[in-house]
RNA sequence: GGCGUAGUAGAACAACGGUGAGUUCGGGGGGCUCUCAAUCCCCAGACCAGGGUUCAACUCCCUGCUACGCUACCA
């Protein structure tokens, strides 16, 4: 049975490096049936907020993502917090103290900085190993008396060859030699990142670590403690890390970042889940639009990608554009409402705001993009300002064209095959080219050249509106003409 | 500094010890007797560098370069 866990530390926003994180564990797990839990690394209680704990979970849903086990749902391996799970991981720390795979520095943090400076001016590597060397009975005594937690160190074997199997990279060799002990419990009692998710991922039963590249570099470390404690380790899967186009780590400086940012941006959580499991992973047939129930289908480790993968927002963008295209226009409207009514605070999904929904949506990158489209429906249109639409409405074609339409509008049928018919009459009857026709209307009706098809303005707008508008362009062109 | 990972067009991916190096986004141009969009067609653009191994290397090996990560009583 497969077992991957998902191990947020809830201190902000879901990164969408983790999202994708999360992204492949569940993947994984569904396409393998297997289990997907939800587990909390909030050790550092400082910077873990209830606040943050519940948008994670929030976006994480919104995501699309759920879970069988963990963090609010429970389960046999639990508790699922490891500001909850101190007590099992005193108890291996116990277990390495008395084996002697761990030793306690009776140093304060204090020390130890002062310490480390000392190493570094006189170019000496520092190490735990020769500070608990030259510790003393006296000091230990004292700190005892004192009443201060010795920090808890692991020590790490000499010259032993570690080999992560590595799905996504294959064997990645290091030798012990390469790092020095290090701390696994703090002098405040509470164990380190890289010590209690060791404990979690054996206890857990976890069988299989999916989580980014950085991580890597400490994996040998955490084979140390597996080993040292007689746990089977895991298979590991390091998928590469999420940059921005300038080939640096995605960082806040690079404007969005996460979920919650993509979401307030007007991203759908479908097109989002597409794009991120795009990154860094391919499909054989190369195929980029694809369901839920595909990818998991789809989805093997073996053909993650080992570079990294670049964050391209316009192609996300464009796949976002495309998910809005093939949405339900009820779904699209509620969707967009949150948006609109910041605009107009009245609006509601009826009948006109379905069909103005419906039309523009072929224009709309992201859902608040439709208040800017829907504009010259919803609050009027004045004269246009520019000056290529104002030389398009000046031109003399223009007026015969808009007088045309005042004479004849009565008996056009407002639906979208007689317009069409009508307006294409047009052409013939004025011996214009469609252009001639089609822009200067597209500037009266809706402000610009470029936009939705003109029968659908006409629609939306309704035959007294168009009349009206149209009569007003008309006004204004006399007058500036006087 | 040490260790690790990666390096195919601007971006995401693909294939292959012998190719015309393929697909998608983006860029440029054109068709679709209106624009944008969609769609179709065309164009530009890539195997990081240097050595080896081999009849043959983008592909395998080594070195270098570049980027990133780890090297914390951060996660």
């Amino acid at each position: 049975m497969i077992r991957v866990r998902y191990a947020p530390s809830p201190t902000g926003e879901i990164h969408v490096g983790n999202a994708r994180t999360a992204l492949f564990n569940y993947l994984f797990a569904r396409h393998n049936k297997g289990t997907f839990i939800l587990r909390l690394d909030d050790t550092d209680k400082k910077r873990s907020t209830d606040q943050a704990i519940r948008s994670m979970v929030e976006d994480i849903t919104w995501f699309g993502i759920d879970w069988d086990e963990g963090y609010l749902k429970g389960g046999d391996y639990g508790p699922y917090s490891q500001s909850e799970r101190m007590d099992l991981y005193n108890h291996y720390t116990d277990i390495l103290l008395k084996e002697g795979s761990a030793y306690e520095l009776h140093y304060t943090d204090e020390e130890i900085k002062n310490i480390k400076e000392q190493y570094e001016k006189s170019m000496k590597t520092f190490s735990y190993r020769k500070v608990k060397e030259l510790e003393g009975e006296a000091r230990v005594r004292e700190f005892k008396e004192k009443g201060l937690t010795p920090a808890v160190v692991f020590k790490v074997l000499e010259d032993k060859e570690i080999v992560v199997d590595d799905i996504v990279r294959g064997d990645v060799h290091f030798n012990s030699n390469e790092f020095k002990d290090f701390v696994i419990r703090r002098s405040n009692g509470i164990p380190v990142y890289n010590y209690a998710t060791v404990i979690d991922d054996a206890l857990m039963n976890i069988t299989h670590v999916i989580r980014a590249e950085e991580h890597l570099s400490n994996t040998p470390k955490q084979i140390l403690i597996f080993d040292a404690l007689k746990f089977p380790h895991p298979y590991f899967a390091h998928i590469s890390l999420i940059f921005a186009p300038d080939r640096t780590k995605l960082s806040k400086r690079h404007g969005a970042t996460s979920i919650g940012d993509f979401r307030r941006m007007g991203f759908l959580p479908e097109a989002m889940f597409n794009f991120l499991a795009l990154l860094g992973w391919s499909p054989k047939d190369g195929r980029e639009f694809f369901t839920k129930e595909e990818l998991i289908e789809l989805f093997t480790l073996e053909s993650v990608n080992k570079a990294p993968a670049i964050f391209d927002i316009s192609k996300l963008k464009w796949m976002n554009h495309k998910y809005i295209v093939e949405l339900g226009k009820e779904i699209l409207c509620t969707l967009a409402m949150p948006y609109l009514k910041e605009a107009y605070p009245d609006i509601k999904c009826d009948e006109k705001t379905l069909l103005l929904v419906d039309t523009l949506r072929g224009n709309m990158n992201v859902l608040p993009d439709i208040v800017k489209l829907s504009e010259p429906f919803l609050t009027g249109l004045g004269f246009p300002e520019g000056e290529e639409e104002k030389n398009i409405l000046f031109d003399k074609d223009s007026i015969k064209v808009f007088k045309y339409i005042l004479e004849n509008i009565e008996n056009i049928e407002f639906k979208e095959q007689k317009i069409n018919e009508f307006l294409d009459g047009l052409k013939e009857k004025l011996g214009l080219s469609g252009k001639k026709i089609y822009h200067p209307l597209r500037v009266a009706l809706f402000g610009s050249k470029s936009g939705p098809e003109l029968w659908k303005i006409f629609i939306l707008l309704g035959k007294e509106e168009v009349v009206q508008r149209i009569k007003f362009v008309l006004e204004q062109i006399k007058k500036t003409s006087n």
